[in-house]
RNA sequence: GGGCGGUUAGCUCAGCGGUAGAGCAUCUCGUUUACACCGAGAGGGUCGGCGGUUCGAACCCGUCACCGCCCA
């Protein structure tokens, strides 16, 4: 052993931790090595918002893939854990804006250029803050590679997608394949026969989830449904040509109404089936709209009738697309929310002799969407054309940013043809290339895949990717990697030098996080990291992402690299609290998982997640279980100490196929199974498996007997004690490497106590495999030996013998066990003496049956016990094995087991029941000599 | 309304066709070369209900109930 400080009586985290992550990190250890020949194994981190923290489903996320990489680094694979942040742009630019208006100023004041700067800057001095808490848990990622969505490198990427996909043009062949075909100068003006080929990326005035309060437009994934008590508002739209005939519609919206281009009734409407084609006026605005057939008003619902307001409704939108006629882009309320007519095309219709409101209606412009409603709900009234109101409780769409309500609104926004680009993806799943872990959530993404909506690519910020689109004079578009480029296809479609403008807009974040996978890796360059860390192993999410990342990543890698980002997606669950609620804010029940680790140290962390991360289940913690868990870095911190005190330390050429006690092979082979255990649970990414196959070799084989069984020999130096030490430092090593990628600072601390290392050395140790063929043999007499003190030690308690009195045992015929095992079995079961004896058993004792009645042994107690409570002991046992031999004998009576019964199965019974048999036997005898 | 998951010992969860398991908690005993964040032991379950398939079901199928998510 090193010369060293012994170790102290308990382990500090705090005391070793960052020393520890330091010297990894600084010696490379780190560090994915392209040239070292080994395979290579990869895991991209999804990134982390550049403006987040770390909370538990960090940690959680990153515990598991902490202890793949370093599992897989040890195991002789060329390990890159890929880092980095993406620049979340409506987060960041929302902590940006925040800190502006608290010194008074604002984005719009500062304008594009001095915001931008302003961003950077935050970003300089707070952004990233996790990727310092990262190292904290322990995290063993390259961060030498560590990237941001905002490089140079990674935004050179994104303006290569996007030109290229706005220039990939697909058809679909009758048979109904796809294909693309990609050229580079496409003219804006497209020729005819080439309308028809629509554009993986392309601009379109559509209906987009509006986000009044940020002003840009969010995808649906941003959008959540939250439910609202509000109202059903019941308004009569007078029937044209009818006096006092109404058609009354209900409506969770009644200001949308100034925008209604029709009524719609089911075609088989039994009452408004003679409507259909008439038309009704439009209340308070004026003007006539048509009563239309179409299948989404249903007839249940409501008045069975429902107003059509295509541009303020996604469902509304469609009915009016079937309808080609209706005028869709009626806007009545703005980007901010407020009522604006006039907007875009239109204006109040007010060109009938319907009664219009002119000064009612003048008096809501630019009134907010809220207070609208109420005054038009008023007007309603007032004129006798609110039929009633009725409680309703419904889901209404919210900013999961913002928290306000979403408008959907009509905007040209930029969209990538999703349905298209989805199709890879899913046949790669569909045909196993990706695989997801646990299967079921491949449904999930199926059923998401498959109903895929176009993706709205642009917002409205400014942080961000910039859109790489240029318009000319007459809103010609020029899509180009760079504005030179850009000038370059301007002049040559138009014959000459114009000024472009640029998109004003930028991407969405996911966009350039869909190519992280390659990006990161430095394509558009076909580098030698490209080719040799893609695709990756395996992506480590929750489920809650697979629509952001897992979806998105899966499309932009399918198309550009022709194969996919990752062989397995493995989905964990969410972080609950104790009581199994989400954590969150506004309930106050977070838990910070930097607290956590100054309070318990990151190994205890570390491993009460992977022991609860099963499959498919959501994960619940709280201080207490992790506190429980500490106990187990305890109980490793004080066998290795025990270890230390006897002078257990690393043979330099030990070789455990030469190890010739029983104990020694014993231990060994049950080290071998662990390895062979743990080693399967994390290949089929079982953490709660591995911690538990650790949890139990340590605690359950190596202290509580190994250790138990060697120590008179530790302290006494017999001829067999240079091999124990041997064999018990050995398998110490054993378990400091299959714990070390959940528990990496304890068993690095000792690793390199107890000298199998120099400091540091842990991580690129490798990992243990199986030491030789006849290692998975079992050792009957270790077995037997153990059962027999677990029942001498049982027997004891429930006659209430208490351990300071040693009492001697009895043995009838002559298994050596008892001679070769004499002095384990005094001290461990706390026995005087052991004699054999001729004959049958003194009256008096203590039954001790092993094996089925097999081996017999007795505890002579006459006097000293209570001969009831033996004999109320011995009765239950008997009765136990007289239900068990009975259960067997009923199904072997059944003729309809012994012949459809496999055969080996009706032998095992018949076995198992002879057992149970011989048992009863054995303590039936027994309670004869005690004469009950 | 559609889909997914869950319902097993007081709690947290394994097991997913051949006699119900672990950890924690509870109770009893215990200072024995580390460890009371410990050691030895014990008690505790008709595996949500009902049907079905099977020689045999916690496990497969159907159905219902309750809980939780996701999508409309």
């Amino acid at each position: 052993m090193p010369e060293h400080d012994r170790l102290d009586k308990s382990f500090s985290p705090n005391a070793v931790e960052a020393r520890f992550y330091e010297l990894w990190e600084n010696s490379g250890a780190f560090a994915a090595d392209p040239a070292s020949g080994k395979p290579p194994f990869t895991i991209m981190i999804p990134p982390p918002n550049v403006t987040g923290s770390l909370h538990m489903g960090h940690a959680l996320t990153f515990t598991l893939q902490d202890v793949l990489i370093r599992w897989k680094r040890m195991a002789g694979f060329d390990a890159l854990w890929q880092p980095g942040t993406d620049h979340a742009g409506i987060a960041t630019q929302m902590v940006v804006e925040r800190l502006l208006a608290a010194e008074g100023t604002s984005r719009k004041a500062l304008g594009r250029e001095k915001f931008l700067e302003r961003v950077w800057q935050w970003k300089a001095e707070s952004g990233g803050q996790i990727t310092q808490q990262l190292r904290r848990l322990g995290a063993s990622l390259d961060w030498r590679r560590e990237r941001f969505t905002l490089d140079e490198g990674l935004s050179a990427a994104v303006r290569k997608v996007f030109v290229t996909l706005f220039n990939t043009f697909y058809d679909v062949t009758p048979e109904g394949h796809l294909f693309f075909s990609e050229t580079e100068r496409m003219p804006t003006s497209q020729p005819p026969g080439f309308i028809t080929r629509p554009r993986l990326i392309y601009r379109d005035l559509r209906l987009v989830n509006w986000d009044p309060k940020l002003q840009t437009a969010i995808s649906d994934l941003e959008v959540e449904n939250r439910e609202v008590k509000g109202h059903l508002w019941y308004i009569r739209y007078p029937i044209v040509g009818e006096e006092d005939r109404f058609l009354t519609v209900a409506t969770t919206r009644p200001e949308t109404m100034l925008g209604d281009v029709a009524v719609a009734v089911h075609p088989e409407h039994p009452v408004y089936r003679d409507l259909i084609g008439r038309n009704v006026e439009l209340p308070l605005v004026g003007g006539q709209i048509p009563i239309i057939a179409d299948e989404y008003a249903d007839p249940e619902k409501g008045t069975g009738a429902v107003k059509i307001t295509p541009a303020h409704d996604f469902n509304d939108f469609k009915v009016a697309e079937r309808h080609g006629r209706l005028q869709k882009n009626r806007v009545v309320i703005d980007h901010q929310g407020q009522i604006r007519f006039g907007y875009e095309s239109n204006a109040p219709v007010g060109n009938t002799d319907a009664p219009t409101q002119w000064a009612f209606l003048r008096a809501l412009q630019g009134k907010d969407r809220f207070e609208a409603r109420k005054l038009i709900v008023e007007r309603l009234e007032k004129i006798g054309l609110l039929e009633k109101i009725e409680p309703h409780t419904h889901q209404v769409p919210h900013g999961d940013r913002s928290g306000v309500v979403i408008e959907p609104l009509l905007t040209w926004q930029w969209f990538a043809d999703a349905k298209v680009l989805a199709q890879a993806a899913i046949h790669a799943v569909e045909s196993g290339k990706t695989r997801f872990v646990p299967e079921q959530w491949q449904n999930t993404f199926f059923a998401w895949m498959r109903e895929i909506e176009p993706w709205c690519i642009s917002r409205q910020l400014w942080w961000g990717h910039r859109i790489p689109a240029w318009y000319g004079p007459d809103g010609e578009v020029f899509v180009a990697e760079s504005e030179e480029e850009a000038q370059r296809l301007a002049r040559e479609e138009l014959g000459r030098d114009v000024e472009l403008r640029q998109d004003e807009d930028v991407l969405d974040t996911w966009f350039s996080s869909a190519l992280w996978p390659f990006s990161t890796l430095g394509w558009p360059e076909e580098t030698t990291e490209l080719q040799r860390y893609y695709p990756t192993d395996v992506l480590v999410t929750g489920f809650d992402i697979i629509f952001f990342w897992v979806a998105r990543m899966m499309m932009m890698g399918s198309h550009f690299m022709g194969d996919v980002p990752f062989r397995d997606v493995y989905i964990h669950g969410l972080v609950r609290d104790e009581r199994g609620q989400k954590m969150s804010k506004s309930k106050g029940n977070v838990i910070d998982p930097l607290a956590l680790i100054d309070e318990f140290g990151a190994d205890a962390l570390r491993f009460t997640i992977c022991a609860a991360a099963g499959p498919g289940r959501d994960i619940k913690l709280g201080r207490q279980r992790i506190e429980q868990q500490r106990s187990f870095v305890t109980k490793l911190w004080n066998a290795a100490r025990f270890c230390e005190m006897n002078g257990i330390a690393p043979v330099a050429d030990f070789d455990p196929l030469q190890a010739k006690h029983m104990l020694s092979r014993w231990i060994l082979s049950a080290a071998d199974s662990a390895i062979a255990e743990a080693t399967k649970a994390l290949d089929a990414y079982r953490f709660d498996e591995y911690a538990q196959t650790c949890y139990r070799f340590l605690w359950n084989i190596y202290c509580d007997w190994y250790l138990e069984f060697i120590k008179p020999a530790l302290l006494e130096d017999s001829a067999d004690t240079a091999e124990f030490r041997a064999v018990a430092a050995y398998v110490l090593g054993i378990i400091l490497r299959l714990l070390h990628p959940v528990m990496p600072f304890v068993t690095e601390t000792l690793w390199h106590h107890f000298g199998f290392g120099d400091e540091g050395s842990l991580i690129r140790a490798p990992w243990p495999t199986i030491s030789g063929r006849e290692r998975l043999e079992s050792h009957p007499d270790v077995e037997r030996v153990i059962a027999l003190i677990s029942e001498i030690r049982a027997t004891r308690a429930v006659l209430n013998v208490p351990p300071s009195r040693p009492i001697p045992l009895l043995y009838q015929t002559g298994p050596s066990l008892f001679e070769m095992w004499k002095s384990e079995i005094c001290r461990l079961a706390r026995i005087s003496d052991i004699e054999m004896i001729e004959g049958a058993p003194p009256a008096g004792c203590a039954q001790i049956a092993i094996d089925n009645g097999e081996i017999k042994a007795f505890l002579p107690l006459a006097g000293v016990i209570d001969l009831d409570a033996e004999r109320a002991r011995l009765r239950k046992k008997r009765d136990e094995a007289r239900a068990e031999c009975e259960r067997h004998a009923r199904k072997l009576s059944s003729p309809d087991f012994t012949k459809r019964a496999p055969p080996e199965i009706v032998e095992e019974v018949r076995e198992k029941m002879s057992a149970a048999s011989r048992e009863e036997k054995a303590i039936e005898d027994a309670l004869g000599r005690l004469g009950g």
